[in-house]
DNA sequence: CGTTTGACTTTCG
DNA sequence: ACGAAAGCCAAAC
């Protein structure tokens, strides 16, 4: 069992949309009180098939931050939901961020709000 | 209880 | 644009 911090990222995980990624600090600047490498470590305790889309969480450079083969797992997920992944394996978060788009979307419709 | 480490971010060269 | 160094905070040693 998680504590509640750990429980609130990842309800904050998954409300980004399949086709879209967010980065550790944006999390963790929306959950409040936690820092971008507590959002890392709270997706590595994540179980196998724990329902949370970890795959979307990048770091700020859009680049896919997961050691091993997990990271190229990563990456074929979220081509999979249509990301797209430039030739030094980066993503534009101008176009697929989320955690970018969060204060843009804030005073028009906040998602969890 | 001090030290080390990490799925980070930012700044500097 | 890229690599190195420092800053950060909690958990593990």
């Amino acid at each position: 069992m998680a504590n509640d911090r750990d429980e609130r990222i990842r309800a904050e995980v998954q409300t980004v949309p399949a086709g879209y990624v967010t980065t550790y600090g944006a999390v963790a600047r929306r959950v409040g009180g936690c820092t971008a490498r507590m959002v890392g470590a709270a997706m590595a305790s994540l179980p196998d098939g724990s329902g949370i889309p970890w795959h979307r969480v990048i770091n700020g450079q859009g680049r896919i931050s997961v050691p091993g083969g997990a990271g190229h797992r990563q990456r074929q997920l979220l081509e999979a939901e249509g990301v797209a992944f430039d030739l030094r394996g980066r993503v534009n978060l101008t176009v697929f961020g989320w955690g970018n788009a969060d204060e843009i979307l804030d005073m028009f419709d906040p998602p969890t709000a």
